[in-house]
DNA sequence: CGCACTTTTGATTGCTCTCAAGGGTAGTGG
DNA sequence: CCACTACCCTTGAGAGCAATCAAAAGTGCG
């Protein structure tokens, strides 16, 4: 069996490993030893334009109720950053001095552990906040921000977005119910982990991504975010190996491919009946 | 070593079996057979006055800083019931009418998973809400609620307390801070679900309860909650029996000591330092 | 080519759940 | 008052999942 497995890992995987990182070749973790400074780069790091701008603080979820004309004395508020994939945007226990909001790429916010490992790792797209939402009576980061890919940031600072929350009420309350929405997802991700195995975790992990950032290709989905076997542990709360061991056989079954830093999902529905555990 | 652990249970726990209860013998879980209706009760429910019910909305988080006037204005749009021990204040499920929060006794909060029993359990306090804040945007309990002990809860309808905080600027302000810091807990707890081990949880735990629910008896800290071993297993996420076996590991090394529904902390700092994992 | 990193696979170990059985305790009903 | 019953607590044995340790193969880069 071991044979017959390695050879239709060949078969299936040496053709197909170069075409998910073939739409976009970002430059990969080193960039940030061969590129300093922002403005030196720039092929991989995307600036913003006003109209961009606008239309992500439009679509983000604080903001998606306010007019027009309020919406530009928002965007005037806030400042803009890019990064080359794998600068960091802010390390934990930093004083948190701003709220963030990817404008364009993908960043990914990390939590240190005592084990050294980062664990609860998650990759936000356009339009996601991050930063000092959730300790807003914080002083300092709970989390890392790294730019997974070449990215542009908007930010506010905590002051600002203070007095904007007292300005317009129905702001309040959108960051409120935000709030509370992502309070109902971790208290759901709590019943998860304490009772849910590590396979059904992944699967939800994966339909997750590949919601997120997925992209068709042929008929399956591939996720397009360059993410290891090392980063998937930590957004599931596995060990590399059992994220390893999960994925191969998920290959066996036909749910997914994958390769070096990529996965693509070729039949969402099983993997969602396996997810939720209704596959008898 | 068998023989001598019952012997140090038998001299340890019967003499002081009794002692827990003594301060205020609930009526128990079976009260809500004998007993219907609230009114029909005078010993175990307690009723509140005025007074009390404004100094319990002060000491709130939301409306801690609100001015006496406004206090009271708050005041009038909430409605008080009683309840005996026992007895279910809502279901999960039910259309989120209200808002609720303990004004005397304790209100045991749960969630009902699909195995039948109830996970991520909680012994709330007076002064603490409960009710349909963390699901804002829900039409539904997410969760159920019980009086633990004979209790007053005062309530305030969905829509008096969304009214609330669109007039009170500052009440948005406190809840959107308030629902952070859960959301931050809540995040703590799925760090420790996923990497800590089931004893670590445990005198976490008992930690919390000492704090919330402590009364000082003697050298040590009673928890004055009429716990389980299964109500300590829902909170923990552990099942009945490990419970009861580090409870079991906890007394050997006198760190506690307990019986049938009762704890006390006898060496919290050693507790701690085993919840921490800085013990070596 | 050599180095660093990622991925895979095997073997072992430990923790915790489940199943099973027994003893203790409090309320019930005769 | 006493047996009865239901529940709570404890303990043991076994099984399973996943972490850890260990080793090897594949891949990209200088």
């Amino acid at each position: 069996m071991d044979g017959e497995t390695r050879t239709r890992k060949a078969a299936a995987r040496k053709p197909a490993a170069r075409k998910p990182a073939a739409g976009k070749p970002t430059a990969g973790r080193t960039a940030s030893q061969r590129i300093r400074t922002p403005e030196a780069v720039a092929p991989d790091v995307p600036v913003c334009t006003t109209g961009e701008r606008l239309d992500v603080l439009g679509s983000a979820p604080f903001f998606s109720r306010l007019s027009p004309p309020e919406l530009e004395q928002v965007n005037a508020l806030f400042g803009q950053a890019s990064y080359a994939a794998g600068q960091a945007i802010h390390s934990a226990g930093e004083p948190a001095r701003q709220l963030s909001i990817v404008a364009a790429g993908k960043v990914r916010v990390a939590h240190p552990t005592a084990g050294g490992q980062d664990a609860r790792l998650a990759i936000l797209g356009p339009g996601e906040p991050f930063g000092s939402l959730p300790e807003l009576g914080d002083a300092t980061y709970r989390d890392a921000a790294y730019a997974h890919t070449g990215c542009c940031v908007l930010s506010i600072s905590a002051e600002s977005f203070h007095d904007l929350l007292q300005r317009y009420p129905a702001l309040a309350m959108a960051a409120l119910e935000r709030t509370a929405a992502r309070l109902r997802i971790a208290q759901q991700t709590l019943e998860q982990i304490s009772a849910v195995p590590a396979d059904r975790r992944i699967a939800a992990t994966l339909l997750a991504l590949a919601e997120l950032a997925g992209r068709a290709e042929g008929g399956a989905t591939v996720i397009d975010a360059e993410l290891s076997r090392k980063d998937l542990a930590a957004m599931t709360g596995a060990s590399v190996e059992t994220v390893s061991r999960v994925l191969a056989e998920f290959r066996r079954d036909g749910l997914i491919d994958s390769g070096r830093r990529w996965i693509s999902v070729r039949d969402p529905v099983r993997l969602s009946r396996l997810a939720h555990g209704t596959h008898a």
